[in-house]
DNA sequence: CTTGATATCTACTGGTATATAGATAGATTG
DNA sequence: CAATCTATCTATATACCAGTAGATATCAAG
């Protein structure tokens, strides 16, 4: 069995993905896990620092699924095609990024989990510059920037329309140009 | 001076914009306008329907902007750049599009404001689309659902970045190809 | 077998949320 | 003038929220 401050963890992420990060109560989470409120204040202090937590935690598992990706999938559109099809598979869920939720929320959080959240988008455009580099792109920054702003606002889309060929759709075309 | 109702609607906007529907209170309102929460509810009878109010008048402000558009400017070209304009004035105010964050939000919004927001997006993409469809492309309803999808991204990110021009660079390809 | 760390609990505080009931002052209308 | 409507108020209900203090249980190390 995971441990419970993992627990609280992935719970949150799911909430945060779909309801966000305002969108759920320490009552939900301790409800879910089958514990207290003050014992999820044991293992994250405050709000914040779940949230903080939660960011850091996903950028960790963002760089881990490029670096697996990079290693296992020899061809870059393919590995961009894995990463489309992982987000794709929130929508089934209700979900969609957290990072972007939390992109959202912009405004309600701290100064700390902002950096955190800026360096995921950094993170994930620069690792997409790389595919476009080595697809031959002319400007692969630009395409990567593009690339994200696309994916994040087709997940909203997506999921509005329950329909995930909203995302597909979002993102034809950057590819083979 | 505007009547109480619409300045309750104006001030619910921004804070949507700013902070998310959900990250308000009638408390919030009431203390802005200058009246007692109770007063916010004569004027509208829960959040849910202040939610459908600020969804619905969007659509028609946004109609209204298309059919000034379409009556004032000659050059499609010159349209797209005049809405995305509007959109980017957002960022220096710490908003973002309302729509795109009641997207987010789409969880804990009532079935009539999801069905309201759908319609939004979907208005949008068939004015983009006529847009696109005068500009010769070839595919007007694909690249208009691209072009929704990468503005309401890069939203998202323009402001995480304290950054407008991240919305021009996200968008930039779409008229000269 | 005692100490100290870990993880949980009970019980509580102070604050905020949405919402409703009932009263009132002033304008409008028949 | 009487009835009604509009817009507001006071007061309250009900529920939730984040966070804290302090007691308790478990277990491993010394």
């Amino acid at each position: 069995m995971t441990d419970t401050k993992t627990r609280i963890l992935d719970l949150a992420e799911n909430l945060t993905q779909s309801k966000g990060f305002n969108g759920f109560s320490y009552l939900d989470l301790a409800a879910e896990v089958g514990i207290k409120t003050s014992s999820i204040h044991y293992h994250y202090k405050s709000k914040a620092d779940l949230a903080l937590a939660l960011v850091e935690r996903h950028r960790e598992a963002l760089e881990a699924a490029f670096k697996r990706l990079d290693d296992d999938v020899a061809n870059p559109a393919d590995r961009l095609e894995s990463i489309v099809t992982h987000f794709k598979g929130y929508i089934g869920e209700e979900k969609i990024c957290m990072c972007g939720m939390m992109a959202a929320e912009f405004e309600s959080i701290s100064p700390a989990v902002r950096k955190a959240l800026a360096l995921y988008f950094r993170d994930f455009q620069n690792w997409l510059a790389k595919q476009f580099s080595a697809l031959g792109h002319p400007n692969p920054p630009a395409v990567a920037l593009q690339y994200v702003s696309a994916l994040e606002g087709s997940l909203l889309l997506a999921r509005l329309e329950g329909d995930a060929s909203v995302v597909d759709r979002s993102l034809d075309g950057f590819v083979n140009t």
